[in-house]
DNA sequence: TATATTTGCACCCAAAAGGGTATAAAATGA
DNA sequence: TCATTTTATACCCTTTTGGGTGCAAATATA
C-alpha cells in the first residue's frame, strides 16, 4: 500500500469525494488527483493536511514495509 | 521521532557529514540542511532518495505513532 | 587550543508545484 | 439505455522549491 492507494481508500471509506476531500483538507483538488495518482513530487506539508484527516502522517517506514492501511 | 531527527540520526550512525549524504543522496546540500531542519515543504521525492539510502521510504503512520527509528 | 563540522543567512536562477478552470473520460446508478 | 457523479487531463498563472554559492557564527571533535 503506497501513499496514494493509502489516501484513496481511506477518502473512499469515509464516503468522501476528491473534491470534498481537497476542501477538508485545505488543499486544490488537483493536488488531491496528483497524490492519489502517484505523483512522486508533492510537498510533504501538504501530504500532512491531507493524511491528518485520517489520524496519520508522513513517516519514514522500512522500505519492505506496507506501511499502514 | 520526527523525519527531521530521523534522518539526522540516521546519517550520524553509519558516520556521514551533511555533504556526504547529498552526494550519496543526490540532492543538494541546502536540502539535506532544511530536512534535518524540519522544513516541512520539502519535496517528497527528494526525502524518498535520502530515506532509501538507511533503507527506508515515505509512509503513513499513525499520528501518534514513534515511526521507524 | 586548533580543527572539522554544522548551522544560519543571503543572494541568483531554472524548474516545478499547486491553485483555478475547463473539458474529456470513466464509473456509477436509475 | 441514459443521466449523473466522479475522476482524469490540459491549459494558464503565481509562488516556492531546490541547487549553487559564499560567508560568518556556533557547535562539536581531536
Amino acid at each position: 500500500m503506497n501513499l496514494a492507494n493509502f489516501v484513496k481508500t481511506k477518502r473512499k471509506s469515509v464516503k468522501l469525494t476528491q473534491p470534498e476531500l481537497a476542501e477538508k483538507a485545505g488543499v486544490g483538488l488537483r493536488f488531491i488527483r496528483e497524490l492519489e495518482q502517484g505523483k512522486q513530487s508533492v510537498r510533504l506539508d501538504k501530504v500532512n493536511q491531507v493524511l491528518q484527516l485520517f489520524g496519520y502522517q508522513v513517516g519514514a517506514v522500512p522500505q519492505t514495509s506496507n506501511q499502514q492501511s
